[in-house]
RNA sequence: CGCGGGGUAGAGCAGAUGGCAGCUCGUUGGGCUCAUAACCCAAAGGUCGCAGGUUCGAGUCCUGCCCCCGCAACCA
């Protein structure tokens, strides 16, 4: 029985098309997913929508359309753009599936029989041609933001679920599970900004909201966004359905990854959900920095707006996906927002994914191709100082890359540690001169083990980036004819076949002239 | 005094317990030739937001101030 390990992107929400910033979210869970199969675990990793609400309908009746064409076209769109940047995720949960209305239905019921829904009266602001109820933060200048008219005080029956029971409980949560949030400064902010004030008991319905999931015994009130979306990471394992072994099998989540901005849904609400059903906690939750955009550089060569130049449905098949996976992965530091500029993902793809890996496989390839015949020539363990320090690289790397992962979901610092491997094989050709041994015959054996710990590194680095570049990856594993490869295969040499000819391989990834991909990219972005 | 994060080389960032200011990219010079003008080496480049203070010695501790960015309870 290998270990089991269950992740999930939070549910977004698909008001618009999906932008690189929940391609950021995503791409981490994948890699973190693909990561710990690597490791032999038995992995499960959901994404999904949250499809309810007024903002799904207002924008379908903007696009002329009933909310479910609306939100068929939406979902479609982001299901062809995770294909395109490889998310392989094991399950999209739709809260308008029919399993999941009717476990919300079920969950809403056992909290009402339970004592822990009750009814009473919302008050708001409200804006009565717009029939919506407004928070005092979202009102723009006193008035209404969607139709910019007064608002008036108004009370509506609501459901009401006993937040303010747990707040003691949450605080014992993060005090004997220091794990639980990450980054542990969360932890603060959640404590001193809403639970040390007190904890108010959160409005669960809304008769003024149609676009939901009724409650079935009072089904004028319609189940507002938190018991519904919510409770998706349990209700797309089955939970509640008739089949829940996805659900006995997988259940608690290893970790919900998500955007510091919903770290307190995730962190507050959703445990005390969790606790007042009686079912066990999510063992982290992990709120990731921001994708900022911006600033006077990019919009110094471009004047109008930006959207389209980030957009990955532009950038992957222009770069790969790998490269915009690589970009998302590395350049965001944990725990704190990162900057993203065109001019910034076009130099990373030439110095580390062009100069750094794809020249060191290309460079490796061809000498043992114009030496050895594309041979593997023989392994042997490593004398020489050089040749050492090599494998301590690789093992150390590999070591380090776990841990981050494992540790912290540092996607960043896991790569930079596995793109040590590649800059030290670069420089270890600088110092064991392959090319000059060539030259001189009486130093064959010498050539040999070279090019073979090359291949080592190759294979070594290749294997841990394969979590997080599929497909390149998977091309410079196909020519050294490896398949299946998992983690404990990095530090093990003998997997290469001795006397084999390795495939030949292209440019994995071609140099780019950043200038000119610049103003290309402007072109299409200012073109429709 | 609402809470929190941040201001360190041209850019993006590291710098627990105070002790000669580091990394990546870019720039400049040199080397190599297996390779995608790639790779390797070296150099230049910083009043560490501002002003005080503690100390033999402070990005690193204390005080005050300035600037940027999130959150601020039913918005996802």
């Amino acid at each position: 029985m290998s270990e089991k390990f269950y992740i999930t992107t939070p549910i977004y929400y698909p008001s618009r098309k999906f932008t690189l910033g929940n391609c950021y979210t995503t791409v981490i869970c994948d890699a973190v997913a693909r990561f710990n199969k690597l490791l032999g675990k038995d992995v499960f990793f959901m994404t999904g929508t949250d499809e309810h609400g007024q903002k799904i309908a207002q924008a379908a009746k903007n696009a002329n359309k009933t909310e479910m064409e609306y939100l068929d076209e939406i979902i479609a769109d982001a299901k062809s753009l995770w294909k395109l940047l490889n998310i392989d995720y094991d399950k999209f949960i739709r809260t308008t599936d029919d399993y999941h209305v009717k476990s919300v239905q079920k969950i809403f019921r056992e909290l009402y029989d339970k004592g822990y829904i009750y009814k009473s009266k919302y008050k708001g602001k409200y804006c009565v041609p717009c029939e919506s109820f407004w928070t005092e933060s979202q009102l723009v200048d006193g008035k209404c933001p969607d139709c910019h008219r007064d608002v008036i005080d108004q009370e509506e029956e609501a459901y009401f679920f006993k937040l303010s029971e747990f707040g003691d409980k949450l605080l014992k949560l993060y005090k004997d599970n220091p794990e639980f949030l990450k980054p542990e400064s969360r932890v603060n902010e959640m404590i001193t900004n809403f639970i040390k004030p007190g904890l108010d008991d959160l409005c669960v319905t809304r008769t003024s909201v149609k676009w939901g999931i009724p409650v079935d015994f009072d089904p004028k009130h319609t189940i507002y966004v938190w018991i519904d979306a919510l409770t998706n990471y349990i209700t797309g394992l089955g939970y509640g359905t008739e089949d829940d072994s996805l659900y006995k099998n997988y259940w608690p989540a290893d970790v919900h990854v998500i955007g510091k901005e919903i770290v307190r849904f995730h962190a507050i609400i959703w445990p005390a959900i969790l606790m007042a059903l009686d079912i066990p906690l999510p063992k982290r939750v992990f709120g990731h920095g921001w994708l900022l955009f911006g600033g006077d550089k990019l919009s110094k060569s471009k004047t109008t707006g930006t959207a389209e130049c980030v957009d990955p449905r532009i950038l992957a098949p222009r770069y790969t996906a790998d490269a915009v996976r690589y970009i998302l992965l590395r350049e965001i530091p944990f725990g704190s927002d990162g900057n993203y500029t065109t001019e910034l993902f076009l130099n990373h793809i030439n110095s580390d994914l062009a100069n750094n890996y794809g020249n060191l496989v290309s460079r490796t390839f061809s000498m043992l191709k114009k030496y050895r015949n594309s041979i593997v020539p023989k392994f042997e363990e490593p004398v020489e100082e050089i040749d050492k320090d090599l494998f301590e690289t690789i093992t150390k790397s590999a070591n380090d890359a776990k841990k981050y992962i494992e540790s912290n979901f540092d996607v960043s610092k896991a790569l930079a540690s596995i793109f040590d491997i590649f800059s030290k094989a670069n420089k270890y050709i600088e110092v064991t001169e392959p090319y000059r041994l060539a030259k001189d015959e009486a130093k064959a054996d010498r050539l040999d083990a070279v090019l073979r710990n090359l291949l080592e590194a190759i294979k070594a680095g290749t294997i841990l980036l394969s979590a997080f570049l599929p497909d390149c990856s998977k091309k410079v594993l196909d020519a050294l004819h490896l398949k299946n490869v998992k983690f404990k295969d990095v530090l093990n040499n003998d997997l290469l076949l001795t006397g084999e000819m390795v495939d030949e391989l292209g440019i994995l990834f071609p140099r780019l002239d950043v200038q000119k991909e610049l103003e290309e990219l402007s072109k299409i972005a200012e073109g429709k």
